[in-house]
DNA sequence: ACCTGAACACCGTTCAAGT
DNA sequence: ACCTGAACACCGTTCAAGT
């Protein structure tokens, strides 16, 4: 009831294309950057796939980069969603702690140029971003309060371990699509993880230092 | 002796400009780089610092993808030599392990730009890229075999600790340069680093499971 | 308010031509 | 063998003009 009256499917004028450019825009983006990676990402191919001309997305971005911001910005919430999703379908249900660790670099192996450009280039603190960082840090927070729980730590070393789990899996994952983890017999990135969080594991059961 | 005969300085002629077009442009490459980041290096800035036409570079580089492979594998080898000085020079002398999270993160976070275009982009097995990947392995594989001794652990164990310190600070490294860590009252990234390799310490001196 | 088409500066790449 | 200058296709960005 919230959309235009109908209109029996016939476009409202032939140069206003449709309500919503700007979803249209990130929807591209993300698709031209699973079929070409983020050397095919431009503007004017955005526009080009959805059907309007290479000066319209200026009235949505003002730059290229704050395209990239937006689609990156979706990044995350598809992160969110296919990680939430994995650590529930996680088979055998494993500890929380390894599940997140493997859920993330599952992402990453299934979403590598979107992965390297939510992760890239220092974006400047725009609204979008604000939002996102709020959601982000949400997330961090409960992850952390999680981790506090399960290890009976004090939360100051509970944010020490969540930022060592972060950042190992973080790195494995670029460094896996950076091809840089291939010496004689490399195991699965798959095994490479599990190998990796079970190690934490070690650490986060141990005493403080 | 193996240079040119002297010719007092004036140049061969006024076309051939250097001897080595294609370390000029390497040069040049790190110059824009640290200058105005991965986004200022084009072939053409190149080519106008190496004072030569825009042309120029292709009878050295094939692309300008091969430039900036050239560019990356000159990283590595400042990577090495700054990493060795550092670690040396580590007051108080630390323990390896430790004192190589924080040579890491130290390069990552002097040369953001150089950083980040050595771990990006894909880039194809040329034989740059081999050369690379030896020179690599072989200080990889020094560096698990003093982790073995250290620890008197199977080389097994010492490659999964290696990879397990390399992923951290590679990831911390990452996430630092694209602010990714900045909650409320974050530390600096030196102190983020050798909390994180302290707490690694206590992978390597714990039982294998 | 939203979109177009022409225009500009810049870039990667190619190629015939010069020495 | 190594370099130049012109040329081409493409891109990001701007702007007057259209509805």
């Amino acid at each position: 009831m919230k959309r235009a009256a109908q209109q029996d499917c016939s476009p409202p004028s032939p140069a206003y294309h449709h309500g919503d450019l700007r979803q249209a825009l990130v929807r591209a983006g993300l698709e031209i950057l699973e079929q070409g990676g983020i050397a095919a990402l431009t503007l004017r191919e955005a526009a080009r796939r959805a059907n309007v001309s290479h000066a319209a997305p200026y009235h949505h971005f003002p730059d290229k980069e704050a395209l990239l911001t937006a689609i990156a910005a979706r990044g995350f919430q598809i992160q969110t969603e296919e990680m939430e999703l994995a650590i529930e379908n996680a088979r055998p249900p494993i500890d929380g702690l390894q599940s997140f660790g493997m859920a993330y670099v599952a992402f990453a192996a299934a979403h590598p140029s979107l992965f390297r450009l939510m992760y890239s280039h220092e974006r400047n603190d725009s609204s979008e971003n604000k939002e996102m960082a709020e959601s982000s840090a949400a997330g961090h927070r409960r992850f952390i309060e999680r981790i506090r729980e399960r290890a009976g730590c004090s939360e100051e070393r509970a944010q020490s371990i969540s930022l060592l789990l972060w950042a190992s899996v973080h790195g494995l994952a670029m460094l896996w699509l950076d091809r840089q983890l291939r010496w004689e017999g490399v195991p699965s990135l798959e095994s490479l993880a599990s190998q990796m969080t079970e190690m934490l594991g070690v650490v986060m059961h141990s005493e403080p230092t």
